[in-house]
DNA sequence: AATATAATTAGATATATATCTAATTAATTA
DNA sequence: TAATTAATTAGATATATATCTAATTATATT
């Protein structure tokens, strides 16, 4: 089971208030489905649902003793959840799958005309450094470019080349001397 | 905010998958909340709303830049909650205002017949440790009873003084010498 | 063997909420 | 000042699920 589901699995179990009573209760000690249902003021098979829920989660666990089924809390289990909470790799795990580069292609889309050139520059400075992360990609790394050139290739994007020049230089995408840029490697 | 409700909050918060990839992107950096809708491919109310819960639980926080939201995980909030869910007072807290006895008062009330005395006594055992407890209340703490006392006491509540006689003393809530009984205390 | 009891499963219903569109607010740029 | 843009709020709808009753299963007692 992915880390996902399984931290989802957790949270989905115990976000529910009469399941999280629940665990208060059982941590405090082993308890059978009639008796929380007592407690809990809950008919049988609600308890028999959350508990299923819970155990699923892994946060519980059963033991059948004569025609009752005592339920005990997983405190091992839990530990090992909040513990996997505090480890700083955990939670960047969770959004593994999420493409972290469609705002960027989103933006560029938006502002790019038929021919391929930007319809304008943004505004918002969001934006813009999405279009010169785009621009950084049209240079070799390593290479140098005099001035002109570098303006040959940006006016592939838009006629204002001075403005994609400016911010590349000044997010540090590309550096210059002497006349010549080069991208930050 | 009681330990239940900020708890809850907290479970809430991150029990839905949407949710939890949004922690998990802020995880990796502060966003807006319009790259976030495009990175989840979601409308920007949508985010705003899972944003607002994750903001109740004190998870993430905005600020103004511009007309953008710039929301950034509370790492800090993140890791005081994981904490409190390892130390072992916290659970049993959120079921702090549960009657632990109404289970016994529901057992007693189901074998109570309209004299007051037990119309039986319970074959289960969980019950009938109910029973004990209860005729445990019926001795003085401190006082030696003789066994005629004792049956006297117990007849009270059912004819079988003897299996509740012995019972009293296998649960350890009395102890006999020298044919005397008195409270375990 | 027959009855009683605790638990679970199945099926139905009501509530909570994730999501959207439309309208509004707040901030920025032209 | 008018137009644009990001965010939020309001309102509507669809989905998920907490809960119940009834039926079934498994175990224990008579």
């Amino acid at each position: 089971m992915s880390t996902e589901t399984e931290l989802l699995d957790f949270f989905k179990a115990l976000a529910e208030p009469k399941r999280l009573k629940i665990a208060g209760i059982l941590a405090q000690g082993p308890c059978a489905v009639e008796e929380l249902a007592s407690l809990l003021e809950l008919s049988e098979p609600t308890v028999s649902h959350h508990l299923a829920v819970l155990g699923r989660a892994g946060l519980v666990s059963a033991r059948a003793e004569g025609h009752y089924s005592i339920y005990e809390l997983r405190k091992d289990r839990l530990e090992s959840l909040a513990e996997r909470l505090l480890a700083k790799e955990t939670l960047p795990a969770v959004a593994h799958d999420v493409d972290m580069q469609a705002y960027d292609r989103a933006v560029m889309r938006n502002f790019s005309g038929a021919d391929g050139k930007l319809k304008a520059l943004p505004a918002q400075r969001k934006k813009f450094e999405v279009i010169l992360r785009h621009a950084a990609t049209l240079f070799k790394p390593g290479k140098r470019y005099p001035e002109k050139e570098v303006n040959k290739i940006l006016a592939a994007l838009h006629e204002d080349t001075a403005s994609l020049r400016r911010g590349l230089i000044e997010i540090q995408l590309m550096q210059r001397a002497n006349g010549e840029y080069w991208l930050v490697s």
